[in-house]
DNA sequence: TGACTCGGTTAATGATAGGTTAATGGCAGG
DNA sequence: CCTGCCATTAACCTATCATTAACCGAGTCA
């Protein structure tokens, strides 16, 4: 299947060059001529693998429109910079597996820039995020954010809901759960599991929508908004 | 003080040459003639004031060379590269003060580069200065400054703060400090980074905003105020 | 309805990651 | 061969976390 990738970029021979050979190149691109006609444009970011952002755009430059995307997305971005312009903005950006490359560029830099981000995120779980709800998940920090407030995941309590948000809209049994965790000893294991769902439930307990059901004599059932 | 450079060409005959020319410009010269000598030397990459890199090289090319050494400094790079090389990729790396040079140079073409590289690095550094709270903070001159009082920073501590400036209002994982500061072994490094934290959370004990909270299982959070 | 089991929750406990201070040892400069 | 500086280590202390204990309610079957 071919990579998507979104474009935003405001000159518009500069766009159809990049367009063109990326096309060529075997991307599927998605071009946008201002951070508002994406903002605008109801998408499935998912969908996509990678945003390259110009820096100077109308109304909004490239990093503030990251972070807004970063709300919705966990895909990396690549930011266009004409030469010359600072970088330290860049450098002091919370970088995953984000990157950037000076114009004029060539295009064979541009390709392989973006298929080491590609693949980057491949390798990398670092940085992933996951939402729930209107919460968003970060396994890697064990961080997990409702809005303007954090909270602190252990390494434990992190671990379990990673592995129930894999799980969406399914049933987990409690055997499946303690392997996972806990090792495959088939030996009881006190409250632990119950202590530790009792507390997600509690950090999760501001979007109604979020269900952590028990299924008496199985394990769980997660239900997770999309 | 003579400015001191690091040398890596594998060429006898242009390295000899380099070499004598430069002292003869009054540069101090280190010369290795491939990337694991250099890299197997013990050496404190922070007395030169930048490194020249030959772009073919046994074993590692001169990219890659570079980004190990990054690893363990912020000096320049000056690359030698042959006429017909492809420059796309220097042009795309990260290196804010770095420049390039095809061969067959002129020498003084080469003095010439290497002294805008120097003076671009000192222009830098000395117009780099980070508010933190109340403090002013001038990495370059390991300087930490609280209106009246200055606190003469080691280098290592302002690496430090220096890296966790730049993730502000962000958790920074252990890892990622260790990798950035100590070189990405991930031998266990006893309670040395615990040390450099306490220090720095001494030094910036006077602004109570400012915050250095450790996230059990995973590294910092650093809350710097604007 | 009563006895039993499973799961939820809170508080207590022991283990260990992290904080801090002082000691150590390497190294540069004299 | 000293001397001073600095990164690292040692040793000790504190705070946090996973686990356990204890208690409760709710479901199940007779």
């Amino acid at each position: 299947m071919k990579n998507k990738l979104i474009l935003v970029e405001d000159d518009p021979d500069l766009g159809v060059v990049l367009k063109q050979y990326l096309e060529f190149s075997d991307f599927e691109v998605t071009w946008f001529t201002s951070p508002d006609a994406l903002l605008n444009h109801p998408i499935n970011y998912n969908e996509y693998n990678a945003a390259i952002l110009d820096v100077m755009l109308p109304g909004m430059d490239g990093f503030q429109l990251s972070k807004e995307l970063r709300k919705q997305t966990a895909i990396p971005f690549l930011f266009l910079t004409a030469k010359g312009q600072s970088i330290d903005r860049i450098l002091g950006l919370k970088l995953g597996a984000d990157d950037y490359i000076t114009k004029p560029c060539e295009p064979e830099e541009l390709i392989l820039r973006i298929h080491n981000i590609l693949k980057r995120q491949v390798v990398d779980t670092n940085n992933t995020m996951i939402r729930i709800g209107n919460y968003l998940f970060f396994p890697s920090r064990y961080l997990l954010q409702l809005e303007a407030t954090a909270f602190q995941l252990t390494e434990k309590e992190s671990d379990l809901l990673q592995l129930l948000a894999a799980r969406n809209n399914d049933v987990i049994s409690r055997k499946e759960i303690l392997e996972q965790l806990w090792g495959e000893d088939d030996y009881f294991l006190g409250r632990s599991l119950d202590v530790f769902m009792s507390r997600l439930r509690k950090y999760l307990q501001h979007d109604n929508r979020i269900k952590l059901e028990s299924v008496r004599g199985v394990g769980f059932r997660v239900v997770f908004p999309e």
